[in-house]
DNA sequence: AGGCGCCTTTTTTTT
DNA sequence: AAAGGCGCCT
């Protein structure tokens, strides 16, 4: 046995240099690992866990690894479980809020909640805020639901909590905020509810009126390492200092540079500060950069010293000058979308290139559009990131609606939302009686709902009909047990009749709910594939902390297009940075505040040193915001950069379509043959909307159940449902 | 009482 | 350019 760990030891420090391997061993104690875009980072911490696992025997289920998005936690345990050269299957690695959510279900009824609890996003938190403006009768026009909310979330990022803050509230606002954040926090604990901050807050209070749980958890997790720490927030914070107050080993591993997220209530000052915070610390500095050409990384490096404070660092690399940047400028948006695509033609043909190599950033979601036009119309494949997120959608909110009411019934913004819906003749007027009952009577919205009878001013046929409504939930509460998440979802989809009723409809817009509804149900089935034992709250849980970046499939071969802030993390061989303009990168917002710009600048430092090795800069003179034509100029960050790193783009040249165009490669089937209307069975060819191509390889029931085993090329084998799984015949 | 259509506002980034 | 709010009509 030693003499294969030795060996172990020996291939999970090679390849890495010097202050890469200090970082790795140094194991005993607090550290700060300062590193820089493309230093190799995550080597880092993903080789530190596997040293600590294989060389110094710590066991794996004491290791926590918190990351900033599912898919980075995701890759995290794959590679380590590459280099340790067995599955690591106990080990805690997820996103902070996964990580404290999960914590918090074992623990939620020591405060007040029951493990079932619902999690809110931004939309349900505003409309839960809505319905407290209106029942202390506020203006809703002069304190929109957004403004309250956000300023709620900016007080809980700073941890200031309703009766503190209800003593320094002075101006109008601020009185209407104190009024409202404790009612806030009231029906989000009437509803068994927590928003995105509470599932910090709320394990702070744990640990704080119940010092034995954290003393257990202290003892627990004696090893802990952060990524993205600059991108961390106060209560984040906290909960690492209490969760490693005891065995202080803490490494966290960041670069100040990179920190964007300060509009979320990220605090740039833990990172800063972390070397007096545990001052026993010891800092490694990641200076040598892998990823970028030495005049995208020269260029970047322009830029990002203009800010006027930062943590001493400079990026060196070893590599060669490589191509200059080329800045594309343009008159107008559209313009700017049909050069990157001519660029995009140019460096697939002559410089045989994948669509996969290519990343468009953007700031905002907004200036997708026309670059998505722009590809459509030449035919490349693309994938958008972000944008209209999959769980925001309507449709989809709907149904998770219903599966969350199923589960919670207290959950009052999911029931109200599907009380009507489908059109089941409840409108306001009754919503609202019931409401105020319920308020008068301090009872939960399901509570008022099943004293239906009991309410006056309801015409009879009414309240026949919430009847109805409360006892199709109560069906499903009493189903959860019996069925699973994926066989109940299915049923109560199929009750409710919404498939059917959006097909009736017809129009391109229903039949695309109709495909996001069914996609809902796969991603219920897949869920139940992986978790035999999977409830269907913890599905809920884990939709609700899924983002659009975990999803990306970073294998499939397509232009990838994103906003800055979701690139993070990543790297492309080709990179454009699209909308350089003043007023949108920096944005118009931050152009009257020091920090403010700091922070957009260090939002295109990010964007720039994900460029292996060309960068594209792009900005156009005139661009459609609001439905107006806004004249622009160029963005200050572009004059910050040295001119001889940088053309400006001369070519112009076309290069027509056929030459470069491979149709069975690229693509995007005009016509699908619905693969549930043919025979299915082993050998045939298919293709799945988000895993490519594969072959049936087993086939499972007949019709509306049927089941099948499909071998994908890129992602291995899938079990899928007919009926929902959008199959293609080939 | 509830549904439908016109007119307003709005988006910066997201766990 | 799209979504939500408001008011009018059934």
């Amino acid at each position: 046995m030693p003499k294969s760990e030795t060996e172990k030891t020996v291939s999970i420090l090679r390849g890495l240099n010097t202050e890469q391997r200090e970082a790795v061993t140094y194991t005993d104690g607090p550290s700060l690992i300062l590193a820089g875009a493309g230093s190799g980072k995550t080597r880092v911490l993903t080789h530190k866990i596997a040293y600590l696992i294989d060389r110094k025997h710590v066991s794996a289920r004491n290791i926590l690894a918190l990351t900033f998005t599912n898919k980075a936690a995701r890759e995290m345990h794959d590679r380590i479980s590459k280099l340790i050269k067995h599955q690591i299957v106990d080990m805690r690695c997820g996103t902070f809020h996964s990580f404290f959510a999960s914590l918090l279900r074992r623990d939620a009824d020591k405060l007040g909640f029951s493990s079932n609890f619902s999690i809110y996003d931004e939309r349900d938190q505003q409309e839960l805020i809505k319905t407290i403006v209106s029942d202390n009768r506020l203006d809703g026009q002069k304190f929109s639901p957004s403004a309250i909310s956000s300023r709620i979330g900016r007080l809980k990022n700073n941890m200031v909590s309703p009766e503190k803050f209800s003593e320094s509230a002075n101006s109008e606002f601020d009185e209407v905020i104190a009024a409202i954040y404790p009612e806030y926090q009231r029906r989000l604990r009437q509803s068994n509810a927590m928003d995105f901050d509470d599932l910090l807050l709320k394990p702070l209070e744990l640990f704080q009126q119940f010092p034995e749980v954290l003393a257990q958890y202290q003892c627990w997790w004696s090893h802990i390492l952060v990524d993205e720490y600059q991108d961390t927030n106060r209560p984040q914070y906290a909960l690492l200092k209490a969760l490693a107050d005891q065995s202080k080993n803490i490494s966290v591993v960041g670069d100040d540079d990179q920190s964007i997220y300060r509009w979320r209530g990220a605090n740039i000052r833990n990172i800063w500060d972390f070397e007096k915070d545990f001052p026993t610390c010891k800092t490694f500095r990641l200076e040598q950069n892998y990823r970028s050409t030495a005049n995208i990384l020269a260029a970047a490096h322009s830029v990002i010293t203009k800010n006027s404070y930062r943590m001493e660092k400079e990026l060196w690399t070893k590599r060669e000058a490589g191509d200059p940047l080329t800045l594309l400028l343009c008159q107008t948006g559209s313009e700017e979308a049909y050069k990157i695509i001519q660029k995009i033609q140019n460096e697939f043909y002559n410089h045989k290139r994948n669509f996969s190599d290519f990343a468009i950033l953007y700031r905002t979601n907004a200036q997708s559009r026309l670059l998505e036009d722009a590809l459509r119309r030449e035919g490349i494949a693309y994938v958008i990131v972000g944008g209209l997120r999959f769980y925001e959608r309507k449709e989809v909110k709907d149904v998770l609606a219903y599966l969350r009411a199923v589960c919670n019934p207290s959950d009052e913004v999911s029931v109200k939302r599907i009380i009507n819906y489908p059109l089941r003749g409840i409108g306001d007027t009754t919503l609202q009686k019931i409401h105020e009952y319920c308020i008068e009577h301090q009872l939960s919205f399901f509570q008022g709902l099943e004293r239906i009878t009991d309410i006056p001013n309801i015409q009879n046929r009414t309240k026949e009909r919430v009847g109805e409504f409360r006892y199709f939930i109560s069906k499903y509460m009493t189903l959860l047990n019996s069925l699973s998440a994926f066989e109940l979802a299915t049923t109560l989809v199929d009750e409710l009749g919404i498939l059917p009723q959006l097909k009736q409809e017809g129009t391109s817009e229903a039949l695309s709910r109709m495909e996001n509804v069914r996609e809902l149900l796969n991603t219920v089935y897949e869920y139940t594939q992986r978790n035999p034992q999977g409830k269907l709250q913890d599905f809920l849980a884990e939709v609700a902390l899924i983002t659009d970046i975990d999803k990306w499939d970073d294998r499939s071969n397509a232009v990838t297009l994103m906003t800055l802030h979701a690139a993070k993390g990543l790297e492309f061989p080709v990179v454009f940075i699209a909308g350089l303009e003043d007023g949108l990168m920096p944005l118009s917002r931050s152009l009257d505040n020091d920090d403010d710009i700091d922070e957009e600048r260090r939002l295109f430092y990010v964007g720039a040193t994900r460029a292996m090795e060309k960068l594209y800069l792009s900005a156009a003179n005139e661009r459609m915001r609001y439905g107006e034509t806004i004249p622009s100029k160029p963005s200050r960050f572009i004059g910050e950069i040295d001119d001889e790193l940088m053309e400006a783009d001369t070519s112009g040249v076309y290069i027509p379509r056929e030459m470069y165009y491979k149709p069975q490669e690229t693509e995007i089937p005009v016509q699908k043959r619905q693969a549930n209307k043919k025979q299915m069975r082993p050998g045939i060819l298919v293709r799945h909307l988000q895993f490519g191509k594969g072959v049936v390889k087993k086939v499972d029931g007949h019709g509306d159940d049927q089941k099948l085993d499909i071998l994908f090329e890129e992602v291995g084998l899938k079990k899928v449902v007919v009926k929902y799984a959008k199959l293609e015949i080939l």
